[in-house]
RNA sequence: GGGGCGGUAGUUCAGCGGCCUAGAAUGCCAGACUGUCGAUCUGGAUGUCGCGGGUUCGAAUCCCGUCCGCCCCGCCA
């Protein structure tokens, strides 16, 4: 039907006979001569129509075409006169001079213009997805997802893994998200539920001695949306037998390097760095760090141990601290940021700002009648330019680690806005193994519930779970998350014990998870693995901010498809197979 | 469950101290134009001002409710 594709097309080409077919993409009709461009996946190419190539009624039905009709044309390649060459395009030099153009369909006008396409609102984006994603960069991040999971899959192979697939249609489980249910017609009254991933599937195909297990795993989660959640997901899993966490790390470190490098033409620096949890927290405020953010909270009540600035000496008596950090671009933080930040700091509930601006020689700020030669020269130390300013709070530490995150976004936003086309990762490890809800009034597992303790914590089962480590890793690329795993639970005494931990009941522990349990009795060997969050990873390498722009069909906030209208009413029929009767009549 | 922003021609938006017989740009339609490439020029058509209720002589504009979209908190083992 075609002989070349729109976009390859060159100066060596002039004189050839070729056959193009694409959607018509700008046309430009003066009159006489007609231009119009027709477009396909790999590109432009123009086409030049003049009267006195055509018969008259042929001419007409060429001027009758509109965007995005179909054509088929077939014609020459031409070398552009050279004041019409448009350097813009790869095919700017050439043009094609059609013997025939062929209608193969018609388009309606669309429903939006392209152009626009980041701006127009998301329901009408995805109820047209197909011209969404037939003119826009989305095709681009499609192709680049399939490239990646392609040289995913090729290093995952090469080092002997196996993909398997398992259960869509699987069993509910407590713990973790709230499951998607899909009823059984042959069993009346009972549902199946949806992976929200398939952790225990994959320790039982280690426990299967499967070795080194990987899938590019659908999961699915009802929990509420954000612009990186969606309700189905991948993840790009993998399992190993006879491995420890470093094993894990070496292996997804040189198969993210490897895929990126191959698909997104990035140098990828490996190892990455490490950091512990409890250090994320004290330095970054979070367990994501991002570090191309050059900011990292310094704990300064040392400093001002013998200070005679009231407040602070109060809150230090109280048990207190004081913490802050340095901003090196001083200059880019004017008294009337720092009147906002104080203004922002009260209004979350906070007391106040504490500030030191440190300029050559020259110190501003409120306390300056009360800084002791020392303290300067000590917080001189902490700052590495001529201009600096260093933002601090007095409080109670978990209340003012809040507080520091919501001042740092107002400086990220003011001074780090170029942060494009830099890629850090870091992996955070030593989570707790446990953290107390205080509402339902239990632990709960903070990675999930197959994790295995540090064999140094085993004892603390009964005396401290707070106080018991993980052997989970989380890897983190510019402050989100985009994958996590760990050395999962072998023994089963050890399995037992952190259902009981959890406030899980034998009798529930064993109806949910028996079948774990049992397979744990079956000489299951030591192993762990890890899931990477696919569409993340995309969005991040491709520079999007919503993973939504890496998925073909994605839903809307509240989980709806404005393309299909899924979800929606099923047939009656339906229903009473299934033996469910639909109440929504309180629903208000 | 909570907070914020938004919903007005096909689209993106302006109008929101009540007078709008609702505008702009772009798209669409028609005409002109033989080297454009975001073509240009001239003319034209297009609105349940998200939905429901209220206040008012009069509501896109004020009030109440509701639905939808986006962002965030909670939630997401």
């Amino acid at each position: 039907m075609r002989t070349h594709r729109c976009g390859e097309l060159n100066r060596k080409y002039a004189g050839k006979k070729v056959i193009l077919c694409g959607w018509v993409n700008s046309i430009r009709d003066h009159g006489g001569v007609i231009f119009f461009d027709i477009r396909d996946r790999y590109g432009i190419t123009q086409i030049v129509c003049s009267p006195e190539n055509f018969k008259e009624d042929e001419f007409s039905r060429i001027k009758s075409i509109r965007d995005e009709w179909v054509v088929r044309v077939e014609g020459t390649v031409r070398e552009r006169p050279i004041d019409t060459i448009n350097p813009k395009t790869p095919t700017g030099e050439i043009e094609v001079v059609p013997e025939k153009v062929e209608i193969i369909n018609t388009s309606l006008p669309l429903p939006f213009e392209i152009s626009e396409i980041e701006k127009i609102e998301e329901t009408l984006k995805l109820k047209y997805r197909y011209l969404h994603i037939r003119k826009s960069r989305l095709t681009e991040n499609l192709n680049k997802r399939a490239l990646f999971t392609y040289r995913i899959r090729e290093f995952l192979i090469s080092e002997d893994f196996i993909e398997v697939e398992t259960p869509i249609l699987t069993k509910s489980t407590p713990e973790g998200a709230r499951d998607f249910i899909v009823p059984s017609r042959l069993n009346p009254g009972k549902f199946y539920a949806l992976p929200q991933s398939p952790q225990i599937f994959k320790q039982l195909l280690m426990v299967g001695g499967l070795d080194r297990y990987f899938q590019v795993a659908r999961c699915f989660r009802d929990e509420d949306l954000r612009a990186d959640r969606q309700p189905e997901f991948t993840q790009i899993d993998i399992e190993l037998s006879f491995i420890n966490e470093d094993d894990i790390i070496s292996l997804t470190e040189r198969m993210l390097k490897y895929a990126i490098e191959k698909t997104f033409n990035i140098q990828i620096e490996i190892p990455f760095p490490h950091i512990s949890y409890d250090e994320a927290i004290s330095k970054y405020g979070v367990d994501t760090p991002d570090l191309r953010i050059p900011i990292e909270y310094i704990d300064i009540t040392s400093i001002f141990q013998q200070t005679e600035i009231k407040i602070l000496r109060d809150i230090i008596e109280k048990g207190g601290i004081i913490k802050g950090f340095v901003i090196n671009k001083g200059e880019k933080i004017s008294l009337k940021d720092i009147e906002n930040i104080d203004r922002i700091v009260r209004e979350t509930g906070g007391s106040g700002l504490g500030w030191i601006r440190l300029k050559g020689d020259d110190i501003q700020s409120p306390f300056k009648k009360f800084l002791f030669p020392e303290t300067i020269q000590k917080i001189k130390t902490l700052i590495s330019s001529e201009n600096s300013i260093v933002l601090f709070l007095a409080g109670e530490q978990k209340k003012i680690t809040g507080l520091l995150n919501v001042i740092k976004k107002y400086v990220i936003e003011k001074i780090f806005t170029d942060r494009t086309n830099v890629f850090k990762f870091i992996w955070v490890t030593n989570f707790p193994l446990f953290e107390y809800n205080p509402e339902e009034k239990r632990f709960q597992a903070v990675h999930h519930p197959f994790t295995s303790p540090r064999e140094e914590d085993i004892s603390k089962f009964k005396t401290d779970p707070g106080g018991m480590r993980s052997r989970a890793y989380d890897i983190v690329l510019n402050g989100i998350e985009i994958g996590g795993g760990s050395i999962r639970i072998n023994k089963k005494e050890i399995q037992e014990e952190v259902f009981k931990t959890i406030g899980l009941k034998q009798e529930d522990a064993q109806e949910r998870f028996g079948f774990l349990l049992r397979a744990l009795e079956y000489g299951a060997p030591p192993h762990g693995g890890i899931a990477l969050g696919l569409d993340r990873l995309i969005m991040l390498l491709v520079g999007e901010e919503s993973i939504r722009e890496t998925i073909a069909f994605p839903k809307t906030q509240k989980g709806t498809c404005p393309l299909t209208d899924a979800p929606s009413d099923v047939e009656q029929q339906l229903l009473k197979e299934n033996r469910i009767k639909v109440d929504t009549e309180k629903l208000k």
